[in-house]
RNA sequence: GCCGGCGUAGCUUAGUCUGGUGGAGCACCCGGCUGUUAACCGGGCGGUCACCGGUUCAAAUCCGGUCGCCGGCGCCA
């Protein structure tokens, strides 16, 4: 007989045989009857290992076996309201093959003493879930680009071109040269669409901002897409088409994760497009209308974003902000004083979770800005080499995995969207 | 960088204001219990009170400093 996941042992009827294999989740003990929840990587079943059923050997081992103890089973499936899950496997066999010592984590933790053991916090039924429904996010987001004929393209990570704007970046000795771990792979993206023209990346990103918020991680996934002869309002065509592909397919394929983490399938459900557009001149009147001290040229911080998408159900798009709050790269619109960008904020106060823009392909526009940034502009050469030889208009969008991720799953904080969060304060284990 | 909070047993904590031999729950070990639901009952093991210095007859407690973590702000295509 063959190991069977839990999920398939739930499903069996009163007096069929099982056998499993996993990790002592709970355990509860009544003398000459012990009982035994098992957790596999697709859920919790309770088992029942009685004296008298079993060998004197079996049944001490279960006595000693302690909670993460990884164990074969092998009973019959019983049907038992008293069961967690309706169902319960009587044990005929009981193997322990690895002895756990004193599993550290119990009852009552901290939230520093489970980031300090994020290795075993990690088999947490949240953490769990968290992790499978991501898998699938980027499985959905894989075959939205497939349909959309777009290439999948692999980036460095390692690059020599210091940040754009005022971000900052972790540097590093490359055999004696100066290079840094990437923010984002869009010049690259954008060198690649003169030849493949649809192109999308998921990378690792990096920021070294000391930003200590529920939003912020200084490594995360970062999915890039960059089209020729796409300008600003089809990018955000494009964008709100995935983004609703994404909550559509997650509400139908990810009901078991959506409901263990607490988030509606239907929320996801009404996220189609069109997306509400407004722009960033209207968006400061609109703060200002609700009490907010901001003027022009100012951005928005966590609670204005929040304001912003009050009473929204969808993600909504906050487009042309001034030219001086945004990088270098992006199209100056026709009125010379906003780019034609657009960012996407997530309902629920979730805040940012895409940036995307038109590229600029005057050069001149692009090296005045970045002197006003203090760059090197000889860095910049090569991606100047782009408009030089073949320009089309162009344009492209970033997206923060985990903050997606964040929304979906209605997680209280980025961290738990990755398995082994890197923040500021933190990068073990 | 700034503001706030915290640091006592493996974990969660009481005790700190008002100085006088550090208590408890969980985990673990031993014993009891044949239907438990983060079981229960009895017993046991377990402490550099974050670290350094000071005040005092006496410091977890008061004073000064250091370190670490958490929350937030700022920063953040």
């Amino acid at each position: 007989m063959k190991f069977e996941k839990i999920k398939d042992v739930i499903k069996k009827e009163e007096g069929q045989k099982a056998k499993i294999r996993g990790w002592i989740y709970r355990k509860r003990s009544s003398g000459k009857i012990i009982f035994i929840v098992i957790r596999d990587s697709t859920g919790i079943i309770q088992t029942i290992v009685e004296k008298e059923k079993i060998s004197n050997e079996e049944f001490k081992k279960a006595e000693k076996a302690l909670i993460e103890s990884s164990v074969e089973i092998e009973g019959t499936v019983h049907e038992d309201k008293r069961a967690p899950g309706g169902k319960e496997i009587h044990v005929t066999k009981f193997n322990v093959v690895g002895f756990a010592q004193d599993f550290p984590i119990t009852e009552y933790q901290s939230v520093e003493f489970l980031l300090d053991n994020r290795h075993l916090w990690i088999r947490s039924r949240k953490l769990t879930e968290v992790m499978k429904l991501k898998a699938k996010m980027l499985r959905i987001i894989r075959r939205w680009f497939d349909e959309n004929d777009f290439y999948e393209v692999t980036p460095s990570v390692i690059t020599t071109n210091a940040a754009e704007g005022g971000a900052t970046v972790f540097s590093f000795d490359y055999f004696g040269q100066e290079a840094f771990l990437s923010q984002t792979a869009q010049m690259y993206l954008e060198a690649l669409i003169f030849s493949l023209e649809n192109v999308w990346c998921l990378t690792p990103s990096f920021r070294a901002e000391k930003s200590r918020t529920r939003r912020h991680l200084t490594e995360y996934w970062h999915l890039e897409a960059e089209e020729a002869w796409l300008n600003n309002e089809e990018n955000m065509k494009l964008q709100e088409e995935l983004i609703s592909y994404v909550c559509q397919s997650i509400a139908k394929e990810c009901k078991d994760e959506l409901e263990f983490l607490g988030r509606d399938p239907k929320d996801l459900k009404i996220v189609e497009p069109p997306f509400k557009r407004i722009k960033y001149k209207d968006a400061i009147k609109m703060l200002n209308e609700k009490g907010f001290d901001i003027k022009w040229g100012d951005d928005f911080g966590a609670p204005h974003e929040k304001a912003l998408v009050e009473g929204e159900e969808k993600p909504i798009f906050v487009t042309h902000f001034p030219v001086e709050s945004k990088a270098f790269y992006m199209k100056i619109s026709p009125d010379g004083k906003t780019v034609e960008c657009a960012d996407m904020l997530a309902p629920e106060g979730y805040g940012e979770i895409i940036g995307g823009s038109e590229r600029e392909e005057n050069i001149d526009s692009m090296i005045e800005r970045l002197k006003k940034d203090g760059a090197n502009i000889k860095n910049y050469e090569w991606y100047f080499d782009l408009r030089r030889y073949g320009s089309v208009p162009h344009s492209g969008f970033g997206l923060g995995i985990e903050r997606l991720l964040c929304w979906i799953a209605k997680l209280e904080h980025i961290r738990d969207a990755t398995p082994f969060p890197r923040l500021v304060r933190r990068a073990y284990p």
